[in-house]
DNA sequence: TGAATTCAGGATGTATACATAAATAGCCTT
DNA sequence: AAGGCTATTTATGTATACATCCTGAATTCA
């Protein structure tokens, strides 16, 4: 096999999944194109079977759409269809906030959200910010928001949160990196970690709504990016699946 | 075949799909039970490939749990879960009024809800209501909640709410049953019908805020015919997968 | 010349056989 | 007698062969 090592144990349907949403996210395969699984099967080097379930498991993620004849395609995004995932992903981080505000966190369980947003303070804190800071700095990004997420202690919220999530533009760090070239990127970056701040202390005083609004505003600063990003069309090569966006249907 | 000649042109993924959610739903497959591929091939008669994939399709849905070693058991929810689905549901068709508001439905496409309205004041109006005006409510209910989803034209959101209220006991008209054989049935009928009356009102009016917050607080009436038809012990026959409710894990 | 029909190619849907990994029960050893 | 090891059984993972349906192109008829 041409698999590394750390490949070699996972199963043929994991396997062909990340391939295909590989080709899928690095616009390989285009938005509309139907995928046959024959095709998949030469692209994945696994047999139907596993090819099979990969693409049922890459539709529910959202990635791609079923054909009501059969089979599936690569599904088409508007700009509109991004914007509104992440409103979406920023109300369900808004309802965790409220429900670890409310139920009361402990603060024995708020330590490493602290830590973490301790962490990306000191990311923050230079001018200019390097490549690696802004790369460590989604990594850890991402790490805050998971934690905040489980911090609901609702596992039916999670769930929900993490199908969100799952698509790339909509995740809470889709576009740090696409930032990463504008004359704005600090101020966003402060901005971004301020709100992380003020969600932290309104869930210890245990103010909901006012962790929910929060949660809410930060999200927009992603959208706030995607659209920054779109006009000066810098960065794009970062989520080539953005390159060309479907335009509304009508 | 045994099947009736309505099923006979549909594909056996789905036939074994909506047979295992029967049997789930009904409670003769109980909760954390294990359920092998050949026990699946037992109960619907078809063969593993089908199986399979109906499982995978039932795990997203919800209603199984993939264990990590290799198969599939039967979710087991807690009262909190599903309470928690509610007010997940509710914040999602909260946002979908308000989208619906900010965006300025057409009165063309407000006509149809409209009429499901008056649709529902008819049923209301009789008292005491009798069983079947109950379970004209109920789909006349779930067309009116699938009709404000959809005004959100927003199909990211659209989606997210279907996959909310997949499951049974999140869905809009999961309790108005169990809620029949209380003495508090009108009254609390004629409340929900004034939430709809509202948001129609708060979308036709573009208010965004008020559309939403009536949307979650319309859903907290569903947690309330939860917490009373578990008390009571009433109609639990009608859900008989909430029969016997998994205690919280600690 | 246009449209409809038929035929061919290829796609998905299904069943089953084989390989491999996990779970369990029994036996052996200590 | 108790614990661990091994063998057996049963589960899932995978590949492939077969059946059926859809799709598209070519040909024929009006």
């Amino acid at each position: 096999m041409s698999e590394r090592d750390s490949e070699r144990s996972i199963s043929q349907t994991v396997r062909a999944q990340l391939a295909l949403r590989d080709m899928i996210l690095s616009g390989q395969l285009r938005p509309g194109e139907r995928i046959s699984e024959l095709q998949a099967v030469e692209i994945t080097s696994v047999s139907r079977t596993p090819v099979r379930l990969a693409l049922v498991r890459l539709e529910d993620e959202g990635l791609l759409q079923a054909i009501p004849s059969g089979g599936f395609m690569v599904k088409a995004f508007t700009e509109r269809d991004i914007l509104d995932s992440i409103e979406l992903r920023g109300t369900l981080e808004g309802l965790a906030a409220r429900f670890a505000a409310e139920r009361g966190a402990s603060a024995r369980s708020l330590e490493p959200l602290k830590e973490c947003l301790a962490d990306l303070d000191q990311l923050v804190r230079q001018d200019p910010v390097s490549v690696e800071a802004f790369s460590a700095y989604v990594t850890m990004n991402a790490r805050f928001h998971a934690l905040l997420t489980e911090l609901s202690a609702s596992p039916p919220l999670i769930r929900q949160i993490d199908r969100v999530s799952a698509l790339p533009f909509a995740s809470p760090s889709g576009f740090v990196m696409a930032q990463s070239a504008l004359p704005e990127a600090h101020q966003i970056l402060l901005i971004g970690q301020d709100h992380h701040r003020i969600v932290v202390d309104a869930i210890e005083n245990r103010e909901g709504a006012r962790a929910e609004a929060i949660m809410r505003e930060h999200s927009r600063l992603a959208a706030r990016n995607l659209r920054l990003a779109l006009r000066n069309r810098t960065h794009l090569d970062l989520l080539p699946a953005l390159a060309r966006l479907q335009s509304p249907a009508e």
